[in-house]
DNA sequence: ATGAAAGCGCTAACAC
DNA sequence: GTGTTAGCGCTTTCAT
């Protein structure tokens, strides 16, 4: 028979790495109960005798213990982490969203953690490294996943994910979104139908408005507002679209193409950019020029005139993305998890 | 000598709880080296064979493995995370420095986790609850903490602080803002300096604003800028402000005291309403009216006339606050780890 | 209702 | 340079 050598060091002299922060073992020994029991008494207060629950809920409050989420999650491997990438936080066109999202994940107990990825894919693949090695809950994506490494990798990682903002045949998961492309087209039928007949665009170019700008375009041709040429004249900016953007733009837009009469912006600064470059240069709107956003920031309704543009619900999707992910946490399956929640065009005074 | 039992289970039977996750085992194992050593491949390349490096490196990228980043912070009590609480990310005031914060921070290799408290003490509590169970390696909080209790916990858990945006005698830990009532001062004094003669504030009604405010006042009734009655007319909107409110503002001002010659506005947002305003009244921007704004958000220099606003530089914030908790972690004492960063008064064309 | 033991996936500490 | 061992602080599993 084989003795056992004893552990090669008395117990008291053991190896600890506690660097003195309270533990729930702590509070549990103040309790004068089992550590489990604690865990129990702060996680399911209904399964320990209201006794114990006060004595612990008193330990608890004595010593200030906070609980290490850390270590609750790797045993129990659910983080209370839900996180969400947006291009940036900048653009004021997501805020609703992400508002909506964390009232939505805070009232049920789960924490944001927002990431930006600037529009490019590379930050985005860290993101979403990050994302796993924290082993988030769930993430919810700002317009579908282009990366097949980054589908793969997130698939494989089987946590829930909303594609939002945008709509495609082949979600990684769960969607809600609208079509950039039907926006497009909608506003130029809009324009055509108030009686606009030259029209122009403003536009970022990331791939959700490049959508919108093809489909705006192809359907003023088809709806001839299209100039002498067939062409609808067009200035790119890059993103983060400004007031000055806005404003150059229309200079831009006018010394070549000095009859349009309407412009479509893809955000309400550029409009905001193209009102104050019309008022400068003493064109009417909406009398000679016409102008449409998008976004329907606070301030288009306060100016004057009122500004004319496409309002997505921000709100909506935010609370539809974490209700998507809160359910698939809990374990049932969203009947159909592909959501088209569409976009109004919010007729004001621009045009 | 006691026969001491072998485990109850013969090794195979052993519960296990593992869920099919990849883990470092895995990855060691399929590189033919022990579990820590791959775990030093992946951390500190340099404390490793090239030979080996290059082997777990493989194995990494051929099971598309993802360090569990709880696992790692729970042993090794780092988290790479640090928090920052801001009122809201919907004002643009604060996104200058949200955006250098997590500029700084990737590059350091953390992750921000960012917090909204909406102005409210109670959220702040739950929000510093959620970063101490986090056991975030720093926060950084917009303002100075105001709730003893809130204030006892931070500095007992140990996690590096800095209070941002504004300046106090008693920081919790460290420190980088600027004096409002300085800020209201100056701005009056700017005022009186341009030859204004009545002036008027519209103002968010936050602890930081009122401080603007109450100086702003005071230094107007010295430099003999207030109305007959010896006041200073003011109108004072709930956060947050909007253009809206800006232009509900001028009016009701002027409705009150139509000999007013300057408005001191609390955001650029109102500072454009009033602007719109002006404008809608036929009011003549600076010639009848002086309007300074703050923020300088972007569509202050491009607006026409252009807007005369305070700068305040929310990337130097960002970065300080980023560097003070950097060099905490890595255990450097800062000197002087209080900074006032001041504020600007741009020069632009309303004023 | 309460507790003991084991383990979540990783790294610090200590050998060799 | 590499491996062994013992935790990090919590919850799951199983037993009472």
């Amino acid at each position: 028979m084989t003795d056992k050598p004893d552990s090669p060091l008395p117990p008291t002299t053991r190896r600890r790495r506690r660097h003195g922060g309270l533990t729930l073992r702590d509070v549990a020994k103040l309790a004068g109960v089992a550590p489990i029991t604690a865990s129990r008494a702060l996680n399911t207060p209904d399964a320990v005798s209201p006794e114990i629950l006060a004595r612990v809920r008193e330990a608890v409050e004595r010593t200030g213990y906070v609980p290490n989420i850390l270590a609750g999650g790797l045993a129990s491997r659910q983080t209370r982490l839900v996180a969400a990438i947006v291009p940036t936080i900048s653009s004021p066109v997501f805020l609703e969203m992400i508002e909506a999202l964390t009232r939505s994940l805070t009232a049920a107990g789960y924490q944001l953690m927002l990431g930006q990825s600037g529009y490019a894919d590379s930050r985005e693949e860290e993101l979403l490294e990050a994302i796993i090695g924290r082993r988030a809950d769930g993430v919810v994506l700002t317009g579908v996943l282009r990366s097949p490494l980054a589908r793969r990798r997130l698939l494989a990682s089987g946590i829930p994910v909303v594609e939002t903002w945008d709509l495609t045949p082949t979600p990684v998961d769960m969607l809600v979104g609208f079509s950039h492309s039907r926006l497009g087209s909608a506003v130029a039928a809009y324009l055509h139908e108030r009686g606009r007949r030259r029209v122009a665009i403003i536009s970022a170019t990331d791939e959700r408005a490049r959508q919108r700008t093809d489909a705006f375009i192809q359907t003023a041709q088809a709806l001839k507002l299209a100039g002498p040429d067939g062409q609808v004249p067009a200035r790119y900016v890059a993103a983060p679209t400004t007031v000055g953007h806005g404003r150059t733009g229309l200079r831009e837009l006018l010394a070549a193409h000095p009859d349009i009469d309407a412009v479509f912006c893809s955000s309400d600064s550029l409009a905001l950019g193209v009102l104050n470059e019309a008022h400068a240069q003493g064109i009417a709107v909406p009398g000679r020029l016409g102008v449409i956003g998008l976004g329907d920031q606070g301030f288009a309704r306060d100016l004057s005139p009122a500004l004319t543009t496409v309002r997505i619900d921000g709100n909506l999707i935010g609370e539809t993305a974490a209700h998507y992910i809160l359910e698939r946490i809990a374990g049932r399956q969203v009947a159909e998890p592909v959501c088209d929640i569409g976009f109004t065009i919010v007729e004001r005074s621009t045009i």
